[in-house]
DNA sequence: ACCTTTTTTAGAATGTTTCTAAAATTATTA
DNA sequence: TAATAATTTTAGAAACATTCTAAAAAAGGT
């Protein structure tokens, strides 16, 4: 591992918030201020493509990235806010209906967060 | 529902490969020659947010607009495939951790489809 | 030290999606 | 039905996230 690709890494695996490509690079520029935002995303890609990090894809908002650490999310519908949850784990039911042939999974549970609720009226 | 708003959600609802308003709008042109992307995405926009199409997010690649009835995917991680899949139901399961409180879930299962494993030469 | 490979930089380019303001259409009311 | 109001569509610009390219810098190997 390169030292922005540790660097990364640590803030990853240390953060519980899910992080943007752009707060990686906000945070990373404290320690190192030359640091580029396209090298966020070369690392970011690496890291992700071997595994050592989660991606998340919500509709309407720019990729988070996430400890792998197993664990699934609660999204809100109406502002998009991301919180952890932990659901029963399904790696073995999905293991048996293909045959072991995945690498995991990602659940998401969508929801309308208590702030949302209110703005909507429906208390 | 207005004269687009009905053609772009019997497009989705009647279709099973998981479109993106790109394709949506080719779709649309050949009968409505005058259409504009910006009116797909307002349409797309308004039937996701009143629950009439599914909308999903996959890392790397644009929206995808879906139906509603009830079905998992199966997402290749190297190329981004995506193939509908019919897992259990965890509605209930979910429903009893939230206290009915959540709108509805998405599960996604990553793999490598076939195609990519011969690329990467792992038969 | 020299050559090779990998990583980083800088900035342009790409692709998706949203925004804005005007025009067109549809619905409402008098 | 005419007048007005509200909604939808259009056209194109703008915003935003992400990737690409080529050069510079850094790291690794002999």
């Amino acid at each position: 591992m390169t030292k922005y690709e540790k660097e990364i890494y640590d803030i990853i695996s240390h953060s519980y918030s899910h992080l943007t490509a752009e707060q990686i690079y906000e945070i990373l520029k404290k320690k190192f201020p030359n640091v580029v935002l396209a090298t966020v995303y070369n690392n970011l890609n690496k890291l992700y493509k071997n595994d050592f990090i989660r991606k998340l894809s919500i509709e309407g908002m720019p990729d988070r990235y996430d400890r792998t650490e197993r664990h699934d999310h609660i999204v809100c519908r109406d502002c998009g806010k991301l919180s952890d949850i932990k659901f029963e784990d399904l790696t073995d039911s999905i293991k048996r209906q293909f045959k072991n042939d995945f690498l995991s999974y990602d659940l998401k549970v969508f929801y309308i967060c208590p702030e949302c609720k209110k703005k909507r009226g429906m208390e």
